[in-house]
DNA sequence: CGTTATTCCGAAAGCGCTTTCGGAATCAAT
DNA sequence: ATTGATTCCGAAAGCGCTTTCGGAATAACG
């Protein structure tokens, strides 16, 4: 079947290409009749503008692009699809596309950021995940090329980002496990070079010296967000001698894991020991027990995100585009009163 | 900063952009030479060819779509992530991109995919669940767009596709239950507009037939592939006289929610109750009791749907691009001998 | 040394669409 | 009726790249 084409078009309506284009796109010199003349053939016909064609000659491409974070070990991302769907619910209002970039490995993030920005086949990225210092960031700011960040790297001040207090969330947490009596809390962290990570450990830390607790260095540790990580993580700071009763992780999956490490000891997650995560992932419903975490909304967010994106690439200031907003608790089963208050054997005290 | 183009590279190499073209895409009929010369001075700009109008100037796009499913109910399907990840991968091969495309509504998903076709946009699609009778499927065949689906519809000799043998999985899956000793054994499907839904109807009830049993049509439901749906369809059938001692199910995400209402009965789900589901997600370890499930290899899937459609472009008949793979039960906690034959009180027997 | 093959590159057209510019037609104003 | 302002459309160039074709230079052959 032969395409059906600007020209083909206008050769059955007896008008020229760059009129039937006009009168497509709706300029103003272009006299009601036609207009409609033309539109209603052009429906008629079926007829969809060739994207390719159309970026070319307008220079910009009616796309953008989602970097998809390197899979950490091959763990499903469950929020990654949530996102999606946001982002593309957001862009279907101007019929632009998303395509969504891998990065190979974290060497190749930086090449492909520049490949993008130089072939301009998308006018815009979300970034995800950002690091402390991000390379992309600079790049994509270098290249000129609009883009908004999901998290916040470092320095954010320009540039348009959406991100969810991860400090004031942590800060909560710790209020939250000290009004249940808790007063040795362990801290699972992500990888440091991840700023919501250090963000995480900063909101744990101010929690913690806010209620008057030194964080204990040995109740620190740092893994992959993954379920083996947390549960890793969570074995080591049972097997000391002077364990946790509380411990709260960076991610869901990590917290998932240490609920099982928990149980692994015969304790009782949530009762003998709590245990909060963030993320909000539904899944967590369905742990034993249920999970209590720090939820963020994330169909939302991608909507939010994508809305920004377009703002930004119709020439809007990025500095004006930053949002911030808060997590909430949402208290499944994984938290309880500190046992120890009420048992036999006190623990040691605070050590310093 | 002025867009390095082919242009920009020949004026200053004193060639046509014609022979750097040719040299970029190692055309015989440049001398190795000028080719080693253009290759480096392109290199050494950073050039990237511009997509949009190589797109254009071929004729083909490098590029191809991945269908999401429409989120029925905005549920997060963690499959979406994993399969992006391995059509990513293989994609990456060529450097081609992958565009995501979101089907706002059912009925829009016909539009959606006739856009797709006409504007060539994209050289190819990827098309997950597809339905008994799949429109889509059509639309493409006529559209001429090469295409792999992820599962088959009914009629699925003409294309290409990659699918998981369900029927034999559930067959499969009743064997295991009733080695187990059970006899009455619930099925809890999916919308029986979905084919693989369909074959998993079929594999629970020739399953049954092959061993004696008629599956009694009080003991099958049909819900949304959601914990909360898999929830109501359990509590129905544990409400009903003769209950079930082992419930199936299509999903994951319903047997997670079956679990759930077990629980809620104060009965033990994988003692009193054997649940086992489909799909394999890693989450099923985490619940309570860890799910025993069926398990397919998503991210490798995405590999392969990637490979196919890349050969079915390149000209390979679809027809010679079938795989059908085998599930594998993985066996965790929530399924177990059925406790009834050994409790005090039997069942009143089979129902004819 | 003339002739036929080869090798290598330039010229040019074209992919489908957009957009600027100018001009013919229609209108309103004097 | 003549001029000036409008309205509407056609002509043409161009976006960046590919690809066919032909021709100049060089090589190989008798």
């Amino acid at each position: 079947m032969p395409r059906v084409t600007l020209k083909s078009l206008a050769s059955e309506l007896g008008l020229t290409e760059a009129t039937v284009s006009r009168a497509l796109n709706n300029y103003s010199d272009i006299s009601e009749a036609t207009r409609m003349r033309v539109q209603d053939m052009a429906k008629a016909h079926g007829y969809a503008p060739n994207p390719l064609a159309r970026g070319l000659a307008r220079g910009v491409a009616e796309a953008v692009a989602y970097i998809m974070p390197a899979s950490v070990g091959g763990i499903s991302e469950p929020f990654v699809a949530q996102l999606l769907q946001g982002l593309g619910e957001s862009l279907s209002k101007r019929k632009w596309d998303l395509v969504v970039v891998q990065t190979p490995t974290a060497e190749e993030e930086a090449d492909v950021i520049a490949r993008l920005a130089r072939t301009g086949k998308v006018s815009g990225v979300v970034l995800s995940r950002p690091y402390k210092i991000d390379q992309r960031i600079s790049l994509l700011q270098a290249a000129k090329l609009p883009f908004v960040v999901h998290g916040r790297s470092k320095d954010s001040a320009d540039y348009a980002w959406y991100d969810v207090d991860n400090t004031k969330a942590f800060i909560e947490i710790i209020d939250h496990l000290v009004s249940l009596g808790h007063r040795r809390i362990g801290f699972i962290g992500a990888p440091s070079y991840y700023n919501f990570a250090q963000q995480r450990l900063d909101g744990f830390k101010s929690g913690m010296k806010a209620n008057g607790l030194a964080p204990d260095e040995q109740l620190i540790e740092f893994c992959e967000m993954t379920d083996a990580g947390g549960a890793n993580a969570a074995a080591v700071m049972l097997a000391a001698d002077d364990a946790p009763t509380a411990i709260v992780c960076a991610t869901d999956m990590q917290a998932i894991g240490a609920i099982e490490a928990i149980r692994a000891r015969s304790l009782t997650p949530g009762k003998d020991i709590s245990v909060i995560g963030y993320d909000g992932l539904s899944i967590g419903k369905h742990c034993n027990p249920p999970l209590t975490t720090m939820a963020q909304p994330l169909v939302h967010s991608g909507r939010i995100l994508g809305d920004m994106l377009l703002a930004v690439i119709d020439g809007a200031d990025p500095k004006s585009l930053q949002e911030l907003r808060s997590a909430e608790l949402v208290r499944r089963m994984s938290d309880g009163p500190n046992r120890a208050l009420t048992a036999p054997t006190m623990s040691k005290g605070e050590t310093s």
